[in-house]
DNA sequence: CCGTTAATGATATTTATTTTCAACTACGGT
DNA sequence: ACCGTAGTTGAAAATAAATATCATTAACGG
C-alpha cells in the first residue's frame, strides 16, 4: 500500500504492457484531490468530471476504477449501498475505517494503525500481497434507533 | 451480535408486529447448518433449498436475506465478487474475518479477536448498536502473484 | 374460528456493471 | 518525426443482480 503519484502510475502500467492516457491521470489526480471522507461512485466520478469540463466515458470510468482498485491505488467500498464507491488508497497515518449505519447509510470514518498492522501481518503470513485492508462495522445509528421505521 | 435461535427470531419480530413464517425459518436454520467457511448467495440458498425438497421463491430470499442481515443474524459479504454472500453471524469465537485475493477470489477466514474489541468499541463511542463487524484484506494471493495473467 | 394484514412468489422492472466494436491514440521502433 | 502495432476509449447494446408489483396465501390476535 503506496501512494501514487501519474508516474508511478505509468511505470507500473508499463511494467505490464499497458498505457498511460489522459483519462487515467485525470482520474488518479481528482481522487488524489479529493477531500477526505468523499466517497465517489462510478457516476458521481463521470458527473464531477463532466463539470469540471474534462469529460470521460463511463465504460472507462468502470474499467479505470476496477483497475485502479485491484493495482491497491483505489479502495473499492460497500457502504451499505446500492453501489461501489471508491477513495484514493493511503497509507498511515491517512489510512482509515467506515463505521456504516445500515439504515440511513451515514458513515463515519475512524483511524486505527493496529487493525491495519493485523491485516498487514495476515497478509504476510499467507503470502499474500497485501492491496487493501478495510474494516467495515455495520450498526444502527444513535438516530436510526430512535425512530419508529422499521429496519 | 448475539446467536439467534427460531424462537428468538420470532420475538423480535413479533416486537415489530412482523411475524416468523416457515420460510424464515428454513432460511435461519439452514445458515445455522451450514458449515463455517460457506458463503451463500442469494441464487446459492435458492438452490440449495431447491435440492433440500423445501423450495422458497427467490424473491422471499432476497427479501428475508436483506432483512435477516438488518437484524445482525447475518453477515452480507462482498467477497471480490459480483453478488452479495451471506453467512450466520456468530459471536467470538466463532466470530472471523477475510482474507480475499481479488483476482482469483480465493478467500481465507481468520480470527482476531481484538479486531472485534476495536469494533465494539468504536461502535459504543459514536452511540451505534453494532450489527456486524467485518475486516476485509484485498490482497493477491501466492498463485496469482505468479500467473502472467493481467490484473 | 374470523378478520386483518403481513408475507409469499411468479412476473415484470430497474439499474449497476459489463461487453461489444469501430475509431482513436500511446509508444516502441525505425 | 513518422509508422505500425496493439492497447484504449466511448457510445450503444447486453447482462444480471436486485427490487417492485400484485394477486394469492397464511400468521396470529381476538
Ligand atoms: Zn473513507
Ligand atoms: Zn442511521
Ligand atoms: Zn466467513
Ligand atoms: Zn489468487
Amino acid at each position: 500500500m503506496v501512494a501514487y503519484s501519474p508516474s508511478a502510475l505509468k511505470a507500473e502500467l508499463h511494467e505490464r504492457g499497458w498505457r498511460m492516457t489522459p483519462q487515467r491521470e485525470t482520474i488518479l489526480k481528482t481522487f488524489q484531490n479529493l477531500p477526505e471522507g468523499r466517497h465517489l461512485s462510478a457516476e458521481d466520478l463521470c458527473d464531477l468530471l463532466k463539470e469540471e469540463g474534462a469529460p470521460i466515458g463511463l465504460s472507462t470510468i468502470y474499467r479505470n476504477l476496477k483497475l485502479m482498485a485491484r493495482m491497491g491505488i483505489l479502495r473499492e467500498l460497500e457502504l451499505a449501498e446500492d453501489q461501489k464507491r471508491y477513495e484514493i488508497n493511503r497509507p498511515a497515518p491517512h489510512h482509515h475505517h467506515h463505521l456504516i449505519c445500515v439504515r440511513c447509510n451515514k458513515t463515519i470514518e475512524f483511524k486505527n494503525d493496529s487493525v491495519l498492522k493485523v491485516g498487514a501481518k495476515t497478509a504476510e503470513k499467507s503470502g499474500y500481497q497485501l492491496l487493501d485492508c478495510q474494516l467495515s462495522i455495520h450498526a444502527v445509528c444513535p438516530t436510526c434507533q430512535r425512530s419508529i421505521l422499521p429496519i
